[in-house]
RNA sequence: CGGGGUGUAGCGUAGCCCGGUAUCGCGCCACAUUUGGGAUGUGGAGGUCGUAGGUUCGAAUCCUGCCACCCCGACCA
């Protein structure tokens, strides 16, 4: 069969590949390293965008929208931000083209060369601090709580579809704020957002933590995290939340007046998600048959499928759809209802399998006859014989069952992927056996960290913020550590 | 960016070593029979062989540059 997916056993990345071109989500583009995102692909990530939309609204940020274009000079204000990213920018440097003098084609206009090149933004934080220093005077202009939703580019190395991509679309949050503890306040409030968001709507549980000083943002004090396990055994960071001190503020001279009538520099967080949480839910829930959507996420969360063998078959099916599509859509569940003739029925069954579709309902004429349909869970494969008289209520019911479900699987695959290592034998061992998350002991040290990595190819995830107080010793170096932190190899 | 590999119809491929105008499967189109798990038969359409040059009477095949993708490293959300 054609439209099989490579197995997960067989080919792990190639497996992704496999679902993320054949489910219709997206595909490589003309351009190295930036790929389409299809209509499909799209859908579930405006289903992310407006869940988490919704969230940031209801903790009172607002929306706004910052040029993609960043004069090169803002970059070397904050001195860890130019580092960390300056390996990675597009440089605009001309801004006109001409016919080739030589021949045919177009060639860059030398003569329009700009006497300031223009970074393409790979984060907002400079060209944000630039503008609030305009924004802000007095204590009474804090807190600034924007959000953007927008594209970034960094050129990195080495791309794949979703979890690393030239391009990439995101949403990233910038707030100011007149004290540290309300920066730092908000810069958790966020990290809860993001969690919730994961296990909830996209039914991937998530760990929450604190990046070591190795592995924070460049620009930050703290970096804040949310890491998953994936089903090959390696980790993800899901999103990320940093509180960034008055870095940018000194960084951009972004000083308010407080009450006493004294200059100080504004607090600062950030905090991003972007198209990789795409990347994560596949990764998360998907099986050989292809996608599986959790109900909250799905653009799509229950299809019917006719059978029929003539017209007047089809006619009176039509008719009893239109009423069950009308009670399901009532209780807000969004039906799709393929009734296309130029397709087979178990064409469609494996075509919404692939695309992940939490519920299918199949009716034919036996089922006219019964007053019932066939109900089929794409988590499960199950399917069972359903009433068509209280179908809506069961189907509700049903679709919150499936996303329950899918979150205790995640959740039971990785409880299965975590261990604890107390030496480093042990630590190798379940790392080459078994992947998954490593809770171990760790002098604290950026050498260690590096050393470890070096030799293993695992990274400290983060430092879990529920980390309970134990005494130990670093697995690498046997010096005294006060807990654990959180090791994999990661995406 | 370093090492390795690939690029032939919408997709997957054979042919390349040893030069003579491209093979097969899926898909697509038409018709018929089908329709409760990816239908079958018959007929048909579809190709700048990634791209630009070079060698040659002649290039998918040999040579060079470039581009893209995949795998493994280094970098990262």
């Amino acid at each position: 069969m054609s439209e099989q997916l490579t197995s997960r056993k067989e080919n792990y990345s190639q497996w992704y590949q496999d679902l993320v071109m054949k489910a219709d989500l997206a595909e490589h583009s003309a351009v190295r390293g930036c790929m389409v995102i299809k209509p499909y692909g799209y859908a579930i990530w405006e289903k992310m965008q407006q869940e988490l939309d919704r969230r940031f609204k209801e903790t009172g940020h607002v929306n706004a929208y910052f040029p993609l274009f960043i004069p090169k000079s803002f970059f070397s204000k904050e001195a860890s931000h130019v580092e960390g990213f300056a390996k990675e920018c597009a440089v605009v440097t001309h801004y006109r083209l001409k016919n080739d003098p030589d021949g045919k084609g177009i060639v860059v206009d030398e003569d329009a060369k700009l006497e300031e090149e223009l970074i393409i933004r790979p984060t907002s934080e400079t060209i944000i601090w630039n503008t609030y220093r305009g924004w802000i005077e007095s204590y009474r202009d804090l807190p600034i709580l924007v959000n953007q939703w927008a594209n970034v580019v960094r050129w990195e190395m080495k791309t794949r579809l979703f979890l690393r991509t030239t391009e990439f679309l995101w949403q990233e949050g910038h707030t100011a704020h007149a004290t540290a503890e309300e920066a730092v306040e908000e810069t958790i409030k966020m990290l809860n957002v993001y969690a919730d968001f994961a296990e909830n709507i996209l039914a991937i549980p998530v760990i929450k933590g604190m990046k070591s000083p190795n592995e924070r943002f460049a620009g930050a004090i703290d970096t804040y995290c949310i890491e998953a396990m994936m089903q090959d055994g390696k980790a993800l960071q899901a999103g990320t939340s940093h509180f960034l001190g008055q870095n940018f503020a000194k960084a951009f001279d972004v000083k308010y007046t407080n009450r006493d009538g004294k200059q100080e520099f504004v607090w600062a967080t950030s905090w991003g998600v972007s198209t990789r949480l795409m990347g994560a839910l596949i990764m998360s829930h998907s099986d050989d048959d292809g996608l599986v959507l959790p109900p909250r996420l799905a653009p799509i969360q229950v299809v019917i499928i006719p059978i029929f063998k003539n017209e007047q078959q089809l006619q009176a099916i039509n008719e009893k759809v239109a009423e069950m599509k009308k009670s399901l859509e009532k209780k807000g569940i969004s039906v799709k209802y393929d009734n296309r003739d130029t397709y087979k029925p178990g064409w469609k069954f494996a075509e919404y399998e692939l695309k992940g579709v939490p519920v299918r309902i199949a009716i034919g004429p036996r089922d006219l006859e019964n007053g019932t349909v066939e109900v089929a869970r794409r988590d499960t494969k199950e399917k069972a014989i359903y009433q068509i008289t209280d179908l809506h209520i069961k189907i509700e019911n049903l679709l919150e069952q499936i996303q329950d479900n899918i979150y205790r699987k995640a959740l039971d695959s990785r409880e299965e992927k975590t261990n604890r290592a107390d030496t480093w034998d042990e630590f190798n061992e379940i790392l080459d056996n078994k992947g998954g998350f490593v809770y171990a002991h760790w002098d604290g040290t950026t050498e260690t960290e590096e050393k470890i990595k070096e030799l293993t190819k695992a990274t400290i995830r983060c430092i879990p913020l529920d980390n309970p107080v134990e005494e130990g010793e670093c697995i690498f170096t046997g010096k005294p550590s006060g807990q654990r932190v959180l090791f994999a190899r990661a995406y």
